[in-house]
DNA sequence: GTTCCGATGTACT
DNA sequence: GTACATCGGAACG
Protein backbone atom coordinates (compact mmCIF):
# COMPACT_ATOMS: atom_id res chain seq x y z
CA UNK A 1 0.00 0.00 0.00
CA UNK A 2 1.24 3.22 -1.05
CA UNK A 3 2.13 5.74 1.78
CA UNK A 4 0.13 8.56 0.22
CA UNK A 5 -2.87 6.67 0.57
CA UNK A 6 -4.29 7.38 3.68
CA UNK A 7 -3.10 10.94 3.18
CA UNK A 8 -6.81 11.36 2.00
CA UNK A 9 -10.58 12.18 3.46
CA UNK A 10 -11.23 9.31 5.32
CA UNK A 11 -14.74 8.78 2.77
CA UNK A 12 -12.06 8.37 -0.13
CA UNK A 13 -10.02 5.97 1.88
CA UNK A 14 -13.15 3.86 3.15
CA UNK A 15 -14.36 3.75 -0.11
CA UNK A 16 -10.87 2.19 -1.45
CA UNK A 17 -10.03 -0.07 0.81
CA UNK A 18 -12.58 -2.50 -0.27
CA UNK A 19 -11.54 -5.43 -1.77
CA UNK A 20 -7.56 -4.43 -0.17
CA UNK A 21 -5.73 -7.00 1.44
CA UNK A 22 -5.24 -6.99 5.03
CA UNK A 23 -2.91 -9.27 6.71
CA UNK A 24 -1.63 -9.55 10.61
CA UNK A 25 1.09 -11.58 11.21
CA UNK A 26 0.31 -13.39 7.71
CA UNK A 27 -3.54 -14.00 8.77
CA UNK A 28 -5.98 -12.07 7.29
CA UNK A 29 -7.97 -11.92 3.71
CA UNK A 30 -9.90 -9.00 1.41
CA UNK A 31 -11.33 -6.07 3.25
CA UNK A 32 -15.26 -6.09 2.23
CA UNK A 33 -16.86 -3.40 4.83
CA UNK A 34 -15.63 -0.40 6.15
CA UNK A 35 -17.11 2.84 8.05
CA UNK A 36 -15.72 6.24 7.93
CA UNK A 37 -15.47 8.79 10.52
CA UNK A 38 -14.20 12.42 10.70
CA UNK A 39 -13.72 15.24 13.19
CA UNK A 40 -16.99 17.32 12.01
CA UNK A 41 -18.71 13.63 12.82
CA UNK A 42 -21.32 13.63 16.11
CA UNK A 43 -20.32 9.78 15.74
CA UNK A 44 -16.74 10.27 15.33
CA UNK A 45 -14.60 9.46 18.71
CA UNK A 46 -12.05 12.81 17.76
CA UNK A 47 -15.48 14.94 17.52
CA UNK A 48 -15.01 16.44 20.86
CA UNK A 49 -11.13 16.58 20.61
CA UNK A 50 -8.53 14.49 21.58
CA UNK A 51 -8.21 12.31 24.82
CA UNK A 52 -5.74 9.75 26.03
CA UNK A 53 -7.67 7.06 24.25
CA UNK A 54 -7.90 8.75 20.74
CA UNK A 55 -4.78 10.50 20.60
CA UNK A 56 -3.70 8.00 17.55
CA UNK A 57 -6.94 9.91 15.08
CA UNK A 58 -5.16 13.17 15.85
CA UNK A 59 -1.25 11.85 14.81
CA UNK A 60 -0.02 11.00 11.68
CA UNK A 61 -2.22 8.57 8.66
CA UNK A 62 -1.68 5.22 8.04
CA UNK A 63 -1.08 4.48 11.58
CA UNK A 64 -3.55 1.90 13.50
CA UNK A 65 -6.08 3.21 15.96
CA UNK A 66 -7.22 0.51 18.23
CA UNK A 67 -9.57 0.50 21.02
CA UNK A 68 -11.83 -1.37 23.79
CA UNK A 69 -15.33 -1.11 22.98
CA UNK A 70 -17.92 -2.46 25.55
CA UNK A 71 -14.84 -3.16 27.48
CA UNK A 72 -14.36 -6.02 26.03
CA UNK A 73 -14.19 -6.61 22.44
CA UNK A 74 -11.69 -4.39 19.81
CA UNK A 75 -11.98 -2.19 17.25
CA UNK A 76 -9.43 -1.73 14.17
CA UNK A 77 -9.40 1.90 12.68
CA UNK A 78 -6.42 3.31 10.24
CA UNK A 79 -6.06 7.11 10.48
CA UNK A 80 -6.71 9.06 7.60
CA UNK A 81 -5.62 12.28 6.40
CA UNK A 82 -3.56 14.65 8.77
CA UNK A 83 -4.40 17.70 7.24
CA UNK A 84 -8.04 16.98 8.60
CA UNK A 85 -6.89 15.74 11.76
CA UNK A 86 -9.50 12.93 13.93
CA UNK A 87 -10.22 10.92 10.77
CA UNK A 88 -10.30 7.35 10.40
CA UNK A 89 -11.92 4.10 9.10
CA UNK A 90 -13.11 1.17 10.95
CA UNK A 91 -12.54 -2.28 9.35
CA UNK A 92 -15.99 -3.76 10.46
CA UNK A 93 -15.26 -7.19 7.91
CA UNK A 94 -12.90 -9.42 6.42
CA UNK A 95 -13.40 -11.96 3.34
CA UNK A 96 -10.66 -14.32 5.01
CA UNK A 97 -7.98 -15.55 2.54
CA UNK A 98 -5.19 -16.50 4.81
CA UNK A 99 -4.52 -17.93 7.98
CA UNK A 100 -7.86 -19.80 8.10
CA UNK A 101 -6.68 -22.39 10.67
CA UNK A 102 -5.55 -19.90 13.28
CA UNK A 103 -8.74 -17.62 12.99
CA UNK A 104 -10.67 -20.95 13.49
CA UNK A 105 -8.69 -21.39 16.63
CA UNK A 106 -8.82 -17.65 17.96
CA UNK A 107 -12.36 -17.56 17.30
CA UNK A 108 -13.97 -21.41 17.99
CA UNK A 109 -16.56 -20.76 15.42
CA UNK A 110 -17.48 -23.63 12.57
CA UNK A 111 -18.44 -21.29 9.80
CA UNK A 112 -16.04 -18.98 7.75
CA UNK A 113 -18.40 -16.64 7.66
CA UNK A 114 -18.27 -16.11 11.01
CA UNK A 115 -14.03 -15.17 11.32
CA UNK A 116 -14.07 -11.62 10.50
CA UNK A 117 -18.18 -10.68 9.76
CA UNK A 118 -17.46 -7.41 12.43
CA UNK A 119 -15.32 -5.36 13.98
CA UNK A 120 -15.02 -6.89 17.03
CA UNK A 121 -14.71 -10.31 15.40
CA UNK A 122 -11.46 -9.40 12.92
CA UNK A 123 -9.55 -8.38 15.77
CA UNK A 124 -10.31 -11.59 17.24
CA UNK A 125 -9.54 -13.49 14.35
CA UNK A 126 -6.44 -11.38 13.57
CA UNK A 127 -5.01 -11.06 17.35
CA UNK A 128 -5.03 -7.65 16.97
CA UNK A 129 -4.95 -5.60 20.50
CA UNK A 130 -3.44 -2.63 22.55
CA UNK A 131 -0.36 -3.57 21.45
CA UNK A 132 -0.92 -2.51 17.82
CA UNK A 133 -2.29 0.97 18.49
CA UNK A 134 -0.79 3.57 17.30
CA UNK A 135 1.60 1.01 14.90
CA UNK A 136 2.25 1.88 11.27
CA UNK A 137 0.14 -0.39 9.32
CA UNK A 138 1.76 -0.16 6.18
CA UNK A 139 5.18 -2.13 8.04
CA UNK A 140 5.24 -5.43 9.95
CA UNK A 141 3.54 -7.27 11.60
CA UNK A 142 1.02 -5.51 9.02
CA UNK A 143 0.79 -5.97 5.27
CA UNK A 144 -1.66 -4.44 3.18
CA UNK A 145 -2.16 -4.28 -0.85
CA UNK A 146 -4.72 -2.79 -2.57
CA UNK A 147 -7.34 -4.39 -4.68
CA UNK A 148 -6.48 -6.45 -7.74
CA UNK A 149 -9.71 -6.63 -9.37
CA UNK A 150 -12.67 -3.87 -9.65
CA UNK A 151 -15.18 -4.43 -6.86
CA UNK A 152 -18.75 -3.41 -7.14
CA UNK A 153 -19.27 -1.15 -3.85
CA UNK A 154 -22.70 -0.76 -2.23
CA UNK A 155 -23.15 2.41 0.19
CA UNK A 156 -24.88 3.10 3.68
CA UNK A 157 -25.85 4.05 6.91
CA UNK A 158 -22.99 3.57 9.57
CA UNK A 159 -23.93 0.73 12.31
CA UNK A 160 -24.41 0.90 15.65
CA UNK A 161 -24.10 4.52 16.02
CA UNK A 162 -27.22 7.25 17.09
CA UNK A 163 -25.73 10.58 16.53
CA UNK A 164 -24.78 11.07 12.65
CA UNK A 165 -26.75 7.73 11.69
CA UNK A 166 -27.90 9.33 9.01
CA UNK A 167 -24.38 9.70 7.47
CA UNK A 168 -23.89 7.07 4.42
CA UNK A 169 -20.28 6.28 5.45
CA UNK A 170 -20.42 2.74 5.39
CA UNK A 171 -19.05 1.36 2.37
CA UNK A 172 -19.21 -2.49 1.42
CA UNK A 173 -18.71 -5.09 -1.52
CA UNK A 174 -21.93 -5.69 -2.83
CA UNK A 175 -23.11 -9.43 -2.27
CA UNK A 176 -20.49 -10.37 0.25
CA UNK A 177 -21.64 -12.87 2.32
CA UNK A 178 -19.02 -11.80 4.92
CA UNK A 179 -20.47 -8.68 5.71
CA UNK A 180 -21.13 -7.85 9.60
CA UNK A 181 -24.66 -7.44 7.86
CA UNK A 182 -26.42 -7.28 5.02
CA UNK A 183 -26.06 -3.48 3.11
CA UNK A 184 -28.50 -2.85 0.37
CA UNK A 185 -27.74 0.04 -2.12
CA UNK A 186 -30.69 2.69 -2.33
CA UNK A 187 -32.68 1.97 -4.88
C1' DG B 1 -35.67 -16.61 11.89
C1' DT B 2 -36.35 -12.89 15.98
C1' DT B 3 -35.66 -10.25 20.51
C1' DC B 4 -33.44 -9.64 24.92
C1' DC B 5 -29.57 -9.30 27.78
C1' DG B 6 -25.01 -9.41 30.15
C1' DA B 7 -20.09 -8.66 29.75
C1' DT B 8 -17.48 -3.85 31.25
C1' DG B 9 -13.22 0.18 29.60
C1' DT B 10 -13.46 4.85 28.55
C1' DA B 11 -15.65 9.27 28.21
C1' DC B 12 -18.85 12.13 29.72
C1' DT B 13 -23.09 14.55 32.72
C1' DG C 1 -24.44 7.61 37.30
C1' DT C 2 -25.21 6.90 31.78
C1' DA C 3 -23.85 6.02 26.98
C1' DC C 4 -21.18 3.62 23.70
C1' DA C 5 -18.35 2.54 16.19
C1' DT C 6 -20.10 -5.19 19.92
C1' DC C 7 -20.74 -10.01 20.47
C1' DG C 8 -22.67 -14.46 21.71
C1' DG C 9 -25.92 -17.06 24.12
C1' DA C 10 -30.68 -17.81 25.79
C1' DA C 11 -35.40 -17.68 24.96
C1' DC C 12 -38.90 -17.69 21.72
C1' DG C 13 -41.63 -18.64 17.16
Amino acid sequence: MAPDFFHRPAETVARDLIGALLLVDGVGGRIVETEAYDINDPASHSFRGPTARNAPMFGPPGRAYVYRIYGLHWCFNIVCDAAQAGSAVLIRALAPTAGLGLMHARRNVSSIEQLCSGPGKLCQALAIGAEHNGAAVTAAPFAMSPAINPVVIAQGPRIGITAGAETPWRFAEAGSRFLSRPLREPE
